[in-house]
RNA sequence: GGGAGUAUGGUGAAAUUGGUAAACACGCUGGAUUCAAAAUCCAGUGCCGAAAGGCUUCUCGGUUCAAGUCCGAGUACUCCCA
């Protein structure tokens, strides 16, 4: 027997299914289509187990998919703009582009050890002028469409990395990345008007069955749809004009005790001018940064303006006006009513700032006396001491209110959402450039169709902070293209966002030249069936993504709302962490188990096994795939990765798991060696097959080919292991019997390898070509049942007392209910559980369960 | 503070519609082989019990002939939003 080569064998194979282009994809109308993705990476240099387990499981379905028969699209790129690039740069002088380019070509040739199907000629980087610059052209687009568009906005400023953050990169009022404090600054903006859509976005949802409810509800609650009111509060005292407040209780008006007003409202801005201690708190406000999170957990302070508005329904009551530090600006108006009763925070402002506190809802239980002090109440109820409202339930005083606001002109029913328009701009240089040239007279002007694409400048320096494209000497001076006088360049970015929007179109025509694809490639291809990758991606790049395929449809590109029928979010790779004496953290490979404790491989000194958490270089819980790849191989890898755990659920890596996976592959091997080439055409069947042997393989085989095609249909990978498993001790008992034929055992082992090619490709095609496969086992189509060998002439039965079971009963299949019963009572084992009393009842479950009840 | 999810042997887990709980694997124990070990093979392995038998899916309660699965309350952990 030779012994497995893991390195040589899948070398060979991977050779083969290069030099063959096995799986490239052409569109082909005849053909159902199908078209598989796994979330791109980001370059970084080294695929890490994250990566392996994302793209195993892809592996499965498009090998599956293209046996039952599909045209599969199976892509591979690299998200390949952004911060890391950068920082090379500073850290070790590299340029990011160089330093990219050799990253992908390191993480492509460990990929291509991995084995995995992906049509490598459709492979695509997003930092390429070849990719980036339809993007470009599709900003235009969107400009001329009214869905990109400039403005001023507060934002958060990382004073270290000198750029702007997205509020999920403030962390406890920090840059995520740099620590530092964040800052509130004004700075004009590209938009992406992601808000058009949001009801769209909202109510598409629905429809997307395939996709997990978590990441549904995650996206709903992240566009976050309110209904209310929007309505104006006159200023009293000689003062002229209103403030317009958004709310979702008017029905709450009644109680209404105060104004509070955004630190960045207009009013606010306009009374700073001219009250120094006014401005004082603004900059004071502005300390605490742009996030929701932040703001709620700040303590809730306010100033008095000295102004007061009419309440629009209480003749001759006025509201104090306050700027508060709790109210944002970008959301609703910019300025709310306080009523102080039913909202928490209102309440602790009015406690704060001492003043009065009117409830106007009162629990069903509660009388008119309901009062409150230091917990307001949010809860349903009914209105009193509201007017003609009082009595009401909430929601019909809600509609009373809105509707009695409309008739006094007062204000309108609004629906607002806490989606918020997309900022694009980053000040960085390893991005996409804005085609935006701005001059002095004409202002921001697009850049001519002609000039695209905007490429970035080689000739950067990364020695001082901020942004290289603003320091460079040349780059950013052009005439304008309007009046042809001296103008400059956009120096900002895109988002790297913006690149991830849209990369699964690009896929579908990665050559195309003149649009970023085309339609009919589109319209072939999408949307995706399948997308695969982790849950962190489940909000953002999943919104964009989906918003872009309905701003590239609405400006002519393509004729579709939803770009991911099905997703499936996948968990987290994990391990347990080590610490030494000393509190440091340890490579798994420096420690080994030694009479059940930890030690130190070197040294011997004992180590503190931490938590199983997800794999991270910080805390060295980590394994390199290519270290694993190198001494088990891919197969075992990809094997591992798949059996224990099923996919949504974090996976833990241990050594003892991957080793019980490449035993089973060496067990297989071994069967691989023994295997001759099966005879052309032969089958085993119920005329073929002569012996029991052949008989109870034939059935495995049969119940294995149903099972795991069932199994890969609804991600349970881990339960397809399981069925191998089960096959190949069938296998290995059948090779060891008396009764063995070579050609029934070549021709089981060839359906084997075809099984088992979803999981360990290169394994597979071994044993399909030893046993006599035509072709590659990567493109042989998935075998048919063969019925005759599922039916069971006979079930075991359980037979139940009062629910507890007392006795199994060998019935023939569909046996008739009375006859069933009949057998069952009959049985000597349960005499002593009925007592000698008749059966009350006895319930059947034809070939499942009898239920005696006395 | 709001929302969602999860909880099954020593461990990862399985049980698709309420119908024989623990498939498959890891680990462990014993045996075979070996000068010895590794590897391999065989057997055992939910818990209590010598056995008969009893008990068992986080806890408590409910619905049902029958509950891991459905309902209510609670506990713990995880995630998302704040």
């Amino acid at each position: 027997m030779t012994k497995l080569t893991p390195s040589k064998l899948e070398t060979k194979w991977q050779e083969i299914w290069d030099s063959q282009n096995a799986f490239s994809s052409e569109p082909d109308p005849s053909q159902p289509k199908y078209y598989v993705l796994e979330m791109f990476p980001y370059p970084s240099g080294r695929i890490h187990m994250g990566h392996v387990r994302n793209y195993a499981l892809g592996d499965v379905v498009a090998r599956f998919k293209r046996a039952k028969g599909f045209n599969v699209l199976h892509p591979m790129g690299w998200d390949a703009f952004g911060l890391p690039a950068e920082n090379a740069a500073i850290e070790r002088g590299v340029h990011p582009g160089n330093w990219t380019t050799q990253n992908i070509a390191a993480m492509r040739a460990q990929l291509k050890t991995m084995g995995l199907s992906y049509d490598w000629e459709r492979e695509i980087a997003t930092c390429t002028p070849d990719y980036y610059k339809h993007e470009q052209k599709m900003f235009l687009d969107f400009l001329d469409a009214g869905l990109a568009y400039r403005k001023e906005s507060w934002v958060n400023w990382d004073p270290v990395e000198n750029t702007v953050l997205a509020n999920e990169q403030v962390v406890d009022g920090r840059g995520w990345r740099s620590g530092a404090l964040v800052e509130r600054r004004k700075l004009s903006q590209w938009f992406l008007a992601i808000s058009e859509f949001a009801e769209d976005l909202l109510q598409a949802i629905d429809g997307l069955e395939r996709w997990p409810d978590k990441v549904r509800l995650m996206q709903n609650n992240w566009i976050g749809r309110s209904e209310g009111a929007e309505l104006r509060f006159a200023l009293t005292d000689g003062k002229s004009g209103d403030i317009a407040v958004f709310t979702t209780r008017p029905d709450t008006l009644y109680g209404a005790s105060f104004i509070a007003l955004s630190a960045q409202h207009p009013l606010a801005a306009e009374l700073a001018e001219s009250r120094p201690d006014i401005e004082a708190f603004i900059a004071e406000c502005a300390q605490l940064g742009t996030s929701e999170a932040v703001i709620e957990k700040a303590e809730k302070k306010g100033f008095d303006t000295g102004l007061f508005v009419k309440h629009p329904l209480i003749e001759g009551h006025k509201l104090p006006v306050y700027i508060a530090n709790f109210v944002l600006m970008d959301y609703g108006t910019g300025a709310v009513f306080g009523c102080p009763a039913h909202d928490q925070r209102d309440l602790d402002f009015a406690n704060a700032y001492s003043l009065p506190v009117i409830p106007v809802v009162r629990p069903h239980d509660a009388g008119d006396d309901f009062s409150v002090s230091t917990q307001a109440y949010t809860g349903p109820g009914l209105l009193f001491g509201s007017g003609d409202w009082s009595g009401l339930e909430v929601d019909a005083a809600k509609k009373a209110a809105i509707d009695k606001i409309e008739e006094l002109g007062a204000g309108a029913r609004k629906i607002t959402f806490r989606l918020r328009d997309w900022g694009v701009s980053r000040q960085r240089y390893w991005g996409c450039p804005i085609p935006i040239i701005h001059c002095a007279d004409c202002g921001a002007v697009p850049v001519p169709e002609k000039d695209l694409p905007v490429t970035l400048p080689e000739d950067v320096e990364f020695d001082s902070p901020g942004n290289p494209l603003d320091r460079h000497p040349s780059w950013a001076q052009v005439d304008c293209p309007a009046c042809a006088k001296p103008a400059k360049r956009e120096t900002d970015t895109f988002d790297t966002f913006f690149e991830s929007s849209w990369y699964f179109l690009r896929y579908t025509d990665p050559k195309a030249g003149d649009k970023g694809f085309s339609a009919e490639a589109a319209r072939y291809w999408m949307p995706v069936d399948q997308y695969i990758g982790g849950v962190e991606h489940a909000v953002l790049h999943l919104l964009y993504s989906r918003f872009f395929t309905r701003a590239l449809s609405k400006t002519g590109y393509l004729q579709l709302d939803e770009p991911f029928a099905g997703l499936m979010t996948q968990g987290m790779v994990c391990h347990q962490s080590f610490k030494d004496g000393q509190g440091n953290w340890l490579f798994p490979e420096e420690v080994e188990k030694q009479d059940g404790a930890w030690v130190h491989k070197q040294t011997g000194a004992e180590i503190s096994a931490g938590r199983v958490e997800k794999m991270s270089k910080s805390k060295r819980n980590v394994v390199d795939p290519e270290h694993i790849i190198q001494t088990y191989g891919a197969d075992t890898a990809r094997l591992f990765m798949l059996s224990d755990s099923p996919p949504e659920r974090d996976l833990e890596w241990t050594e003892s798991g991957v080793e019980g996976a490449h035993r089973f592959i060496q067990k297989i091997w071994k069967l691989a060696t023994v295997t001759t080439s099966c005879r052309e055409g032969f089958t085993l069947n119920k005329d073929s097959a002569s012996s029991n042997a052949d008989e109870a393989l034939a059935r495995a085989l049969n119940k294995a080919i149903g099972d795991i095609a069932n199994d890969i249909e609804r991600f349970a990978f881990n339960r397809c292991v399981a069925h191998l498993h089960i096959l190949v001790s069938v296998l290995a008992d059948y090779h060891a019997s008396e009764a063995r034929r070579e050609d029934v055992f070549a021709f089981a082992m060839g359906r084997f390898a075809l099984l088992l090619s979803m999981f360990s490709p290169h394994i597979a095609e071994e044993i399909w070509a030893r046993s006599g496969g035509t072709g590659l086992v990567s493109q042989a189509k998935w075998p048919e049942i063969d019925p005759h060998w599922l039916k069971a002439d006979t079930v075991e039965i359980a037979v139940q007392v009062n629910g507890k079971l007392r006795a199994r009963l060998e019935l023939p299949l569909d046996c008739p209910a009375s006859e069933a019963e009949e057998k069952a009572l009959a049985l000597e084992g349960l005499q002593r559980y009925l007592e000698g009393k008749p059966p009350k009842r006895v319930i059947v479950v034809p070939n499942r369960i009898i239920n005696v009840v006395c």
